[in-house]
DNA sequence: CTGAAAGCGCTTACAG
DNA sequence: CTGAAAGCGCTTACAG
């Protein structure tokens, strides 16, 4: 900048006012000076400003998904960067993989970068963590789990009645073993789809069917899908409350051959889910809009919205395509 | 970090030495130093670090991809953040879409963010508007395509060798008339595979089947598709340069019927590929890999290692599930 | 409309 | 082993 006023003949403080487009500066300096900024290839330096500023605000935002690399949190991220763009802030990522320890670590390294908001799906169950990067002034916005601890708002999808949608479907089929296959119940969402499976069957006045929770992976799904399966008195149909155990359970249905008469309901859809035989009927979810919502409680939050902490819910939908429309035998 | 100082009662520098674990420290002041650090709730300003180093480091780099939320940049991503985080180092993310300006803006923002290295899947034929990033010290590694007009390493596919592998598999099943579905032959890759593709028979001593090109959406591959299909003389086989074009040519295949009569290889994966009846035979790129190495190379690059580009080159693999097996009539 | 001074939170270079 | 001074590239607050 002082290279730039030397060039173009003014003071460094001429070339701050040119650079943010401050008014009072006379065009013939700004002629000069817009000359002088090109001729010298001379580039803003952000991170001094942010130094600087008596807001502090750095224009950038931390992202914190479950794993990047997954659809559901790749589609999240590009709609929180399609907000971002448009308003020149930066987005900083990174994956938790379900780990707490992950989720602190980040949040620290991220606010040490100075990010003016922090944008979480959570991986700890509680959010007290957080308290001093708030004070410290970070705005948050928790998404796909409801922030536990910490008034900050949370954009989810509606996971119980997602579930709850599922099982009637299959229960109109003419189900009435219904089995549960599902992630950890320590993770607020998988805990959330079985109390929706609980009480679609309640209310259908149902038998609880099998029940596995703790599945992590696809090869987990698969496993316990052929299991139940083979077992005395097997469910006529599944439901896989998340997405790599619906994988697993379609895996397993076609190893025995059963994919065309045992009817599957997933949570969350799979890609290509219309291309396989049978279609997969999921609960999808919203990952576009629960970003764009997610992005823009923030940035409205850091533009100095104030207001009591709120949660937004996403419907999901039900999408038929085949596997949860195979009747009961 | 005044604060710090006049609570644990030395003067700041101390603290800072603390703070950068440089020795020379006595025990009790540390101890001190530290216990003002925990009830202060101290963290230290990576921005005002970064601005008065000697190396002007700032520990973060930028990360230009086609799309995050496409499974092939979606693993690049998760494969560089992999790497990034054991040194503290954080990730800038952004997609370019195939869009050259967006190529040339998101430069320029990061470079105004001091990123140390910029990992760019390029977009624009020419990436020798970056010199003026190089020269201000900024790294440069191309992923996925090579760098045209800028002396940078490049990790990219093997495109062309990949393609020939492909038609050769469907020859040895006795197909003579294959078809090419490509994306547009401005992008470096497609023209690749298509150079690819016309080696093959040029040594086989096939005739070039129908060749379509500028396919850039699923729904353009499937209509391409069909109308090939439905035209006098339809190929018996199809070769899909692009995931995309796979996918939309599945559709028209299924659609027509003849999923289990046309021949059909894809270039690059999709997923569940292998859930699909027929699965899709498809030669696969590593991304993980891609991302890996190219972030290494870059942060070998910002470290100080010197010596002329280098092109790596990683070896694509063909998976037989099914679709490209069927049989010549 | 223009500029000189101060200072953001740190590291550097130097002195004790 | 410890600290006082200077300064990174900017914005702020103020003076003319």
């Amino acid at each position: 900048m002082r290279d730039v006023a030397a060039r173009a003949g003014v003071s460094f403080k001429t070339v701050s006012r040119v650079v943010n487009a401050e008014r009072g500066v006379s065009p013939a300096l700004e002629q000069r000076v817009r000359a002088a900024i090109v001729e010298l290839g001379f580039r803003p330096d952000a991170g001094a400003r942010s130094l600087r500023r008596a807001d502090r605000r750095s224009a950038s935002i931390g992202l914190l998904l479950e794993d990047v690399s997954n659809p559901f949190s790749a589609a999240v991220q590009r709609a929180v960067e399609d907000e971002c763009v448009p308003r020149d802030v930066v987005v900083l990522s990174a994956s938790l993989d379900e780990d707490p320890a992950r989720e602190r670590r980040f949040a620290t390294v991220f606010g040490a970068r100075n990010v003016d908001g922090l944008l979480i799906a959570p991986a700890a169950d509680d959010q007290s963590h957080l308290a001093p990067e708030l004070e410290a002034g970070t705005r948050i916005v928790c998404l796909d789990r409801e922030a536990v601890g910490l008034p900050v708002d949370s954009v989810v999808s509606t996971n119980a009645e997602g579930a709850r949608a599922a099982v009637r479907h299959l229960a109109a089929h003419g189900h009435r073993r219904i089995a549960f296959l599902g992630d950890r119940p320590t993770i607020a969402t998988a805990r959330l789809r079985h109390a929706g499976y609980r009480a679609a069957l309640d209310e259908l006045g149902l038998p609880v069917g099998p029940v596995v929770h703790d599945l992590r992976s696809p090869a987990d799904a698969e496993l316990a899908t052929a299991r139940l399966l083979e077992a005395p008195d097997p469910p006529t149909a599944v439901f896989a409350a998340q997405n790599l155990v619906s994988i697993g359970a379609i895996r397993a249905l076609r190893a025995l051959g059963r994919q065309h008469s045992v009817a599957l309901v997933g949570f969350d859809d799979v890609p290509l889910a219309d291309l396989l035989a049978p279609g997969l009927t999921a609960v999808t979810q919203d990952p576009a809009t629960i970003g764009r919502l997610a992005v823009r409680l923030l940035l409205d939050r850091i533009d100095g919205h104030a207001g009591p902490p709120v949660v937004h819910r996403v419907p999901t939908a039900l999408v038929a395509r085949g596997s949860g429309e195979i009747p009961a035998p």
